[in-house]
This record gives structure tokens, sequence and C-alpha cells, in this order.
DNA sequence: TGAACGCTGTGAAATAATTCACAACTTAAT
DNA sequence: ATTAAGTTGTGAATTATTTCACAGCGTTCA
């Protein structure tokens, strides 16, 4: 079923969860096309479709934000909690590890790695750390489904050799670097910052 | 010309730079779009396509890796040099302000801001450090063109209407949040990493 | 009671993006 | 010299995505 929603209605569908979870932490109740449409400047008509694809969800006096944020995170599975590693514990990474937000998600960061065994010593942190070598090893022991590559570009492809060895499903790639991987049930998010600048720099004038 | 560029293309074309500078720094000096095809996963035909944008540029023995990269940077002027700033010096903020990939792009960080005076005072860094309440006059003092958005979402909103004010060109935002803003020749690209971990969520199996 | 308004859901139309197919050309090898 | 293999550029076809238009329903207000 989920196969089917097409990405780019995936992604807007998780942000309208955010944007859901924003406007129920501020009590409101009732929401319609048109303003969800407003808030993620995207055309009425296209948020309608987006939710269609759960089947009927809305009213005459339109979306109940509960019901639909609830609608949202059965029909993407939002509500399954999923094991997740860094490896690269540098700036990025740690910045990741770091991360607040993940308090109220149902993402759990299980595990860092990092090639560099004094780095490991020194960080201060609650979650468990280890050498990079043993990524395939821990990652398959402790059923972690998501990895995030925060590691140099050169060593970006062997790293993700490693969580496909230890039978990842996700990963999420900070390097510049295009990961090859022929096994196409493996889903690759790329995160490429520098990109962004150059994007915006062609986008805006002169 | 470039606003009649796609902004798929756009995207993917923004890649194949990457990729080219590092043929070009292995020292390769000529390229298929079918190997190209096979680095970045799309099809020779997307290449092909994509390349066309500016004009012909390959010759029946390929791409000549040093002219195509040549081709793109005047195409995208990611030649220009862009100055930035980044706004929120928190994790994510110190992440990218001590990023070394700058370095070697047409990017220049002129400027760092916190709202949080003591975090300014505590931070070590060749960068200039400003307290945020200075981002319209420092933006536009200095022409800075690009601004990136690392502070807590309940903030970004009055952070971009602040660069915006100073007359910032394109932003980066990696709040979770989407930035309202009326005038269409500012470029907005939005980086929420939390949704990237969800969309991962989404799509794999169970 | 009834008219006006605002809403969703959805098939149809329009638009956008990708993929295909092939002409035209070069190079290499036999 | 000729054949085979490999390449780009590009119009056409296909596929994907977004937008439109409106039926159908409920609510509100006169
Ligand atoms: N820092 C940023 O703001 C930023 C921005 C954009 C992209 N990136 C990308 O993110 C990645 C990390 O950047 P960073 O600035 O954090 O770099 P960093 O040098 O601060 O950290 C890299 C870390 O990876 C570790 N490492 C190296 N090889 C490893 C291996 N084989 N296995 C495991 N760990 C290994 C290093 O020990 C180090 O701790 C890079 O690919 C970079 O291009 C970073
Ligand atoms: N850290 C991460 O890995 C990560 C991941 C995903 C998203 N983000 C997003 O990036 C943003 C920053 O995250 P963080 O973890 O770096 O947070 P942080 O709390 O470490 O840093 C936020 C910084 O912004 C400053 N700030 C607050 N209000 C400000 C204002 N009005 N003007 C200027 N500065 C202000 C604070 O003083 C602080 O230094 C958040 O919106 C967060 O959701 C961060």
């Amino acid at each position: 079923m989920k196969q089917s929603i097409p990405l780019p209605v995936l992604e807007r569908l998780s942000i309208l969860y955010t944007v859901l979870e924003r406007l129920e932490k501020e009590g409101r109740t009732a929401v319609s096309s048109a303003e969800l449409g407003r808030i993620m400047n995207v055309t009425p008509h296209t948020i309608r479709k987006d939710i269609n694809y759960f089947g009927q969800a809305g009213s005459e006096s339109g979306y109940s934000v509960s019901t639909l944020r609830n609608t949202l995170e059965k029909g993407l599975r939002f509500d399954v909690s999923r094991k997740a590693c860094i490896v690269g514990l540098g700036r990025m990474g740690l910045a990741l590890m770091n991360f607040s937000g993940f308090k109220d998600s149902n993402i759990r960061i299980e595990a860092g790695f990092d090639s560099n065994i004094n780095r490991l010593e020194t960080l201060k942190t609650d979650i468990e750390l280890y050498p990079a070598y043993e990524i395939p090893e821990v990652v398959k022991r402790k059923s972690i489904e998501l990895g995030v590559i925060t590691v140099p570009p050169e060593a970006a492809q062997q790293t993700a050799d490693k969580l496909i060895q230890g039978g990842i499903k996700g990963i999420i790639n900070f390097a510049p670097v295009i990961i090859q991987c022929d096994n196409p049930a493996i889903a690759i998010r790329n995160f490429y910052v520098l990109e962004e600048f150059r994007i915006l720099s062609a986008l805006i004038q002169i």
C-alpha cells in the first residue's frame, strides 16, 4: 500500500505530519485543505489528493487535526519506533547525536561509530560507542534499521557497505558521494548541504 | 536562461558538478553519459537531456570532464563567489560554521549570529559574530546573499524575516518550520533532517 | 424553508518530467 | 575499405504529477 505512494507525496505528507503536530500542540481541532495549503505553500488540491491516499479522512467542515494526524501516523507507520545509528562522530555526527529533537520522535539513536578510537574515548555521551569495524556485528545484533553516514567522503561508500552487511534498511547520507547499492529494498536519502548552497547560487538572479 | 532549467534538473546538475570535480581530481579526462548515469543512478538519457540545457557539450567520444565541468560552472554561475551567514550558533550552526568543505567552494561564511550574547563571547572562531538583532544591518552592509537558519523552530520565521529585511537572496532552513515569504525572488531550501528519518521509516518494509 | 457558503473527494485535463528511439557521427579493428 | 561498436543530441512517446472542475454534503443564516 505505502509502496504505491509517490515519493513527492510521501515527502509532503511527512511535512504535513509535522504541521499537524504543531497545530495540535497549539490546541487547534479542525483545519481545512485551504489553510494547510497556505501553511505549506501548495495548492489545496494537492493537500486533498495527498491525504486521499489514505481514503476518506475529512468531513464537510474540514479535517480533524488529531484524526488526520493519527491517520498519517498509522498509514505511514510513524508510530513504529526505529533504531538508528550514526557513523562518523565528527562535527556533523556529534550535532546529530546530541540533537534534542529525537527525544519526542520514534527514532532511537542506539549506537555511534567512529574509526578513531581515541575519539571514542574522549566523547561524553549516554549512547553506546563502538569502533567502526564493529558496524556489521552491532547493527545485526541490535537490529538497527537506520544508519546515518557522517564520515568524510572517501569513507562513505565503505561505511555504507558495512551498514548494509549488518542488514540496515535505510541510510541517510551526509557525505557528498553517491552511494552505490544494488539492493533496491534499502532506501537511501542523500543530504548534500553544500549542494544546497550551489542550488541557491543558481536560483538567485545574477 | 537559468530560470528555465527545471528544479529537478538543477538539482541533478549540481550533483553532476561534484561528480565531475572528483573525476577531474582523479585524473579522468573523458566520460560518457552511460558512465555518469551509472555513477549517479539515473539513465544516460537523463544525463544527456540535463546537460543539453547548456547546448551541445559533448562529442562522439563522450564528454570532456574539464570542459563539461566548466560549462556547468559558467552556466549555473558556480564560479561566482557568494557571501553567506549562519543564524543560530548551536550544535548544527557550529557544525556548519566549522565545516571544512567551504574552504574549496565559492561560499564564504562572512558572519555568525546568535541571540545569546554569552554564547557569542565564548565561541572561538575567525568568523565575525554578531547579536541576532543586528542581522538586517550586517546583512545589508556586507551584501550577504545567502543565509542559513539553525535556530529553534519558534525563532525560525522571525529569523527569516530579519534576513529578508537585510536583503538576503536565498535561505537554507534547518528548522522544522515552513518559512512564509511572499517575495518569490527569494529562494528557500528546506533541510528537514528529522523528516528524512520519517520518510525512511515509511519507505522500508514493515 | 431555502438559499448561500464552504468543505471534501475524485475523475478528467493539463502540465511536467523522464524515457525511448534513432539519426548522425567517430573511432577502432580487421 | 569496411564493419562494428560506441557516442551524443533530440523529437516523440510515455509516464508521473499537479491542477482543475464540480458533484455532493452539511452548516449557517435569513
Ligand atoms: N560539518 C558540516 O557542517 C557538514 C556539512 C555538509 C556536509 N558534511 C559532510 O559530513 C561528513 C562529515 O563532516 P564533518 O564536518 O563532521 O567531518 P569531521 O572530520 O568533523 O568528522 C568525520 C568523522 O568521521 C570519522 N571517520 C573517518 N573515517 C571513518 C570511517 N571509515 N569509519 C568511521 N568513522 C570515520 C573521523 O574520525 C571523524 O570523527 C563529510 O562527508 C562532510 O562532507 C558536513
Ligand atoms: N542538531 C541537529 O542535529 C539538528 C538536526 C535536525 C534539525 N535541527 C534543527 O536545527 C535547529 C538548531 O538545532 P540545534 O540542535 O543546533 O539547536 P541548539 O539549541 O543547539 O542551537 C540553537 C541556537 O540558536 C540560538 N537562538 C535561539 N533563538 C535565536 C534567535 N531568535 N536568533 C538567533 N539565535 C537564536 C540559541 O542561542 C542557540 O545557540 C533547530 O531548529 C533544530 O530543529 C538540528
